[in-house]
DNA sequence: GAGTAACCGAGACGGTACGTCACGTCTTCCG
DNA sequence: CGGAAGACGTGACGTACCGTCTCGGTTACTC
């Protein structure tokens, strides 16, 4: 009930209400002033929440961003089931590309993505914690495909993502060109004109 | 020669020697201390430079990192001409690959399109200012190819880019995986298996 | 007898067991790094006792060592009976220059009569609680000598205190010189030049 | 002329400007808000300047505090020559009285020697850079009236400074009790009913 | 060949944010 | 209900760099 305490320097735990001021601090932050205006100071002052409790459950503000990234994702992106492989894709990577350009998550996955690129720690900590899920996300519909015999069963599933999500990717990270749906949908074309069997 | 002097102090023009120093400086803290290693502060330390100096060239610390970076590139990259859009491809396809991922310039690369995404200013730039001169030169074999008759004449040039080097930018930026041989070149096979008419 | 419970929890009155700990804890930790060392988070550790029963009974870190003083002291100082004025003066401001400059409790004094500096408040516990009875004591020979006829009936008292240990805590505090026993002797020599009738 | 620039940040010196408003801040610091109030912080809001500039020139905040004072002092507490070492000791005693307990830097030398109790190493440079000079300031008169005969020749002076003073600093820095001029008056007259050779 | 203007090194300056320490308050659970 | 445990908001610590600003010294062009 809202006429519990309002904060619980308790025993037992840490307290929720001021984990969620952070997180959301951070993602507002992020929002407003880009990365560099994201500061451990700035979380605090705006979270109403001491400098030490931060510092106390997360390692720097990389892993606080992580983690509200990691809060908001997941219901994002799990492909659709058809029944049809291309349907599947073509609407796949289509969230993809809008989670990536316009998403608040999304902007929080490029700004990490970037920091990753000067923290090799980071980096792997990326793959291991999200990426990785993601893939195993994105290769939902391959899986199906094969089963049901649209696609060869010793199909190079790993190169085949690489292939159609990587130029998404791509024109979000180094070009900055828009993702439209004839561009999603093209590289789903590309990718069935060499491996589609229809049944 | 060192018995000319060293040049302190100059009415028309800077000093060529202070430039090198800082751009030698900023290369090598971001090779051995990342990114987050290279300060102003620090690139005059190693360059024996004044802190003013740099300010007065660069605006920025990126800026510093930007000059070097293109210093180093240009020779990089250009693709040759073997007559034949196949090998054309595998070639360059590789050597992107071996530049992004194994060369120095490419580490500068890696770092300033990290930077990039928390920085659209840069991000501007790194595009107008580089990224577009090597669109141009990775679009030489499909222009050339195109002229010969390999490639149809109304293909989409720009898509057909993206999706080759797309997957190539998204294992090194994204996931990590190695880009063997074996991968660029299946890439050129997909896209030759959809557009590719022998001559 | 330890074979009674370490006593976690009573519900009737506080832990003896704790009390002793923090006091030991707070004159260790003075002794070990000085009075910026002692803290009450120091205290708490190094005591093995929370916080909250430090504060529960003292108000704060002087606190605690005035309390620790309290016991020490007491015992010490206690002019002794020779009958005669001169050896009784002579042994007491010796007791105190030695008090003073080489006991454990001396140096809580120092430290205390240190920090009364910047806190009044801590000024008047201290005279109240603890000069006041060390005065009372001090006076105790000037007085006897008084009764038996030895100095004379209206001599102020309190002037002829300070005029005794006033440089004895000069010393001590301000100009950090030894001293020794030539030096009370003599002081005590002019107090009986001015003042004394031998019977 | 106001003309000048504000601040000066060149090659050779550092800013007289912000070196006195840091004086001043510490002083006034003091002054409010007692020792405790005084904090490096505090000193460099109040004083317009930055926290990196305290530290690039004073070590800890009882440095800014002995600078400070070091200022203020030195023009008081020499005592003057009346030839006459009565009314020389009279008037001398009566000022450190008045130093001590009424004026601004007497407060600065309380709240110093109050943290020298718990810091030898400020102990240490107090003594050698200040009380030194004191000590030989108050030994003046002793010396003039021993060439004059007033005073025997083999006098203990340091022993004497002791018993003169002494009582002063006692009342100041551990009973509280105020020094009025009749106690001032009646140290002198113990003195002087013992060693004093009227010519 | 004497000025003098542009650039150099050095580094002090007012700031912002860092990550740490201790404060004093609080809430829980145990005995 | 006292005590161990420890999370909380607060505020100061001392450090690293930021970007701006004189300085004094060194050329190399201009008169």
């Amino acid at each position: 009930m809202e006429s519990s305490t309002a904060h619980r320097g308790n025993r037992h735990g840490r307290s929720e209400e001021a984990r969620q001021a952070v997180l959301e601090a951070a993602d507002d932050l992020l929002a407003e002033r880009g990365f560099a205006g994201v500061t451990i100071e700035g979380i605090a002052a705006r979270a109403g929440v001491a400098k030490q409790t931060i510092y106390r459950w997360w390692p720097s503000k990389v892993d606080v961003l992580l983690e509200a990234f990691t809060e908001d994702m997941a219901e994002h992106l799990t492909p659709q089931d058809h029944g049809d492989l291309g349907t599947d894709l073509r609407t796949h990577l289509a969230n993809v590309a809008e989670f990536l350009t316009d998403s608040d998550p999304g902007a929080v996955f490029r700004a990490l993505t970037g920091q990753a690129q000067h923290d090799p720690q980071l980096a792997t900590r990326l793959r291991d914690d999200h990426l990785s899920h993601q893939r195993a996300r994105d290769r939902l519909p391959l899986d199906r495909a094969i089963e049901r015999g649209e696609l060869p069963a010793d199909l190079d599933v790993d190169a085949a993502l690489d292939h159609l999500v990587g130029p998404v990717y791509y024109r979000v990270l180094v070009t900055g060109s828009p993702v439209p749906r004839t561009f999603t949908d093209d590289l789903v074309a590309a990718f069935l004109h060499r491996h589609h069997r229809p049944n």
